[in-house]
DNA sequence: ATAGGGTTAG
């Protein structure tokens, strides 16, 4: 993936192909670039690409004791994304790379920065080796990074989330220059409500963030109360500080409250809303199916320009206007989108707008233009697409279309929720014969979720003899659970046939299965 | 360039 060869990186055939140039850029500029797109995996990737065949990615300036320009910046991208495996193999390539090359006997020109972003990296939650980043506690502590307030900051980050909170606490216990925040934030995350609140008291001076951290976690520990009674002595307040709330009430299914902080942040502090506040507030507003609320939270947004900028508020928009009943509405906006600004969330939102308004046929229309504009579905679309076409009163050719369509054109594998919303069509249909047929034709691993599922359908249909098969099926596949014993015992029953139901509930016992608590497989 | 809030289904 990343390849180096006598000491001169090289490009990679899995690169993807640059599809604009990048190549008059500043370094100034490429930083700002990787700076504004840290969430997006494809010109991170791209940029790397470049630094790799344009040689600067190990570019360093001279008189500023050797520090990476390009380099920790790229790394960061890699530890905050999808991703941070690859920020952990830019890291230990290059430091093979000059472990190999004879010329120097020096240690790696990594700085602060980069072993603080190598610990965001062990940290992320997607990372899946987090023991690595004990090992680099080790090496910061080697190669005297100790005393960075940052650096320790993201450790104690990290020891919480590896989950060895004693380490959490040493580490913090022995940093040298204690950052009063770093240690407000993790007594938070640790719960410890009353040191946090002691140590807080007790700071000489406050930050803003230090105000927002400690907001921030009596938030998400619940402790709406005291958030708020801080937020009120607060010197300073940001927008941060409201969102935080907003989003916390939102959270916590009280619409009521976090449209009230929206309101009170405009009006007694007059700061103004940004796209993470409207990202924020919207579904407190469709939750308490507010549809005017709706509409002056998308004229403000469409007033300040958030509009064009982020996407997420347009689909976020769009969303809300069908969850407030108003799918007109929702449609008018998704039209007036330009199709080069839409992504798949956009179109997927539109369909399961359509969707859980029954309107199956406009939800395939939606769905049939993105196909045309060269855009691929994920699982989420297909899920949208599915339940449209089950519950918008489509016929089943067109459903099992776009089943079999998933799985040959679009290559995804479907899963339990797929084959969830296959069951749910046919149940409506009453066509359980089909969904016979359809589950002697799934891949193994996922036969008996199925094939469970089609018992429970049998059942509400009382259609004992193909039960019975089903259940056959089913303990081919797994003797061990309880629950269909009872599930088909119950059938039996239903339909009178006391003696066949005894049977199975003696089978049962002769096995030695116990049914466990219920739980459902179809959400 | 470094700590704080983030779109779609179920």
């Amino acid at each position: 993936m990343f390849l180096f060869a006598s000491g001169r990186p090289i490009a990679c055939r899995s690169y993807p192909l640059l599809k604009r140039s990048y190549t008059n850029l500043s370094v100034q500029q490429l930083q700002a670039l990787l700076g504004k797109n840290e969430s997006n995996p494809r010109i991170t990737h791209q940029l790397h690409s470049h630094f790799i065949t344009a040689g600067l990615l190990l570019l360093h300036q001279k008189q500023n004791s050797g520090k990476l320009l390009l380099f920790n910046p790229l790394l960061r991208c890699y530890s905050l994304g999808e991703t941070p495996l690859r920020a952990y193999l830019l890291y230990d390539q290059l430091q093979q790379l000059h472990f190999f090359s004879d010329h120097e006997k020096r240690l790696p020109p990594f700085d602060s920065f980069t072993y603080l972003f190598l610990i965001k990296t062990t940290s992320n939650p997607r990372f899946l080796y987090p023991m690595l980043g004990i090992g680099i506690h080790g090496l910061t502590l080697k190669l005297g990074f100790e005393f960075n307030v940052y650096v320790q900051t993201a450790l104690v980050g990290m020891y919480l989330v590896v989950g060895n909170r004693v380490d959490a606490y040493k580490v913090f216990d022995e940093m040298p220059e204690r950052s009063s925040t770093a240690l407000v934030g993790m007594y938070l995350v640790v719960g410890n409500r009353v040191d946090a609140y002691k140590v807080f008291d007790e700071m000489p001076e406050r930050s803003s963030v230090t105000w927002n951290v400690i907001i921030t976690g009596l938030t998400n520990l619940g402790e709406f109360e005291k958030a708020i009674f801080l937020l009120e002595k607060m010197p300073n307040r940001t927008v941060v500080s409201w969102t935080t709330l907003i989003d916390g009430y939102a959270r916590v299914n009280k619409p009521k409250e976090a449209i009230l902080m929206f309101w009170r942040m405009v009006a007694c502090d007059a700061i103004n809303p940004n796209e993470i506040t409207i990202l924020a507030i919207l579904p407190a507003v469709w939750s308490f199916g507010d549809l005017s609320m709706c509409g002056s939270v998308h004229g403000y947004v469409v007033k300040t320009g958030f509009v064009p900028c982020d996407i997420r508020v347009t689909n976020s928009l769009i969303d809300a206007y069908a969850k407030c009943g108003c799918i007109q509405s929702s449609l008018k906006f998704f039209m007036e989108v330009p199709n080069v600004r839409k992504n798949l969330v956009t179109w997927t939102t539109m369909i399961s707008s359509f969707a859980m308004h029954g309107m199956g046929k406009e939800a395939v229309n939606i769905f049939k233009d993105m196909e045309r504009l060269g855009l691929k579905p994920n699982r989420v679309t297909m899920i949208s697409v599915l339940n449209a076409c089950s519950h918008g009163g489509l016929a089943e050719e067109e459903f099992l279309e776009f089943f079999n369509k998933m799985v040959s054109k679009y290559k995804i594998t479907p899963d339990v929720k797929h084959y969830g919303c296959l069951v749910d069509m046919l149940r409506r249909k009453g066509r359980l014969e089909e969904a016979e047929k359809i589950a002697l034709e799934i891949p193994s691993d996922q036969k008996a979720v199925v094939w469970r599922m089609l018992l429970g359908a049998c059942s509400v249909y009382d259609d004992p003899e193909m039960a019975e098969r089903v259940t056959k099926k089913l303990m081919e596949l797994e003797r061990g659970h309880g629950g269909d014993y009872v599930l088909m015992s119950n059938i039996f029953c239903g339909t009178g046939r006391f003696t066949d139901a005894q049977r199975f509930r003696k089978l049962m016992d002769v096995r030695g299965v116990a049914k466990l608590p219920g739980h459902s497989q179809v959400t």
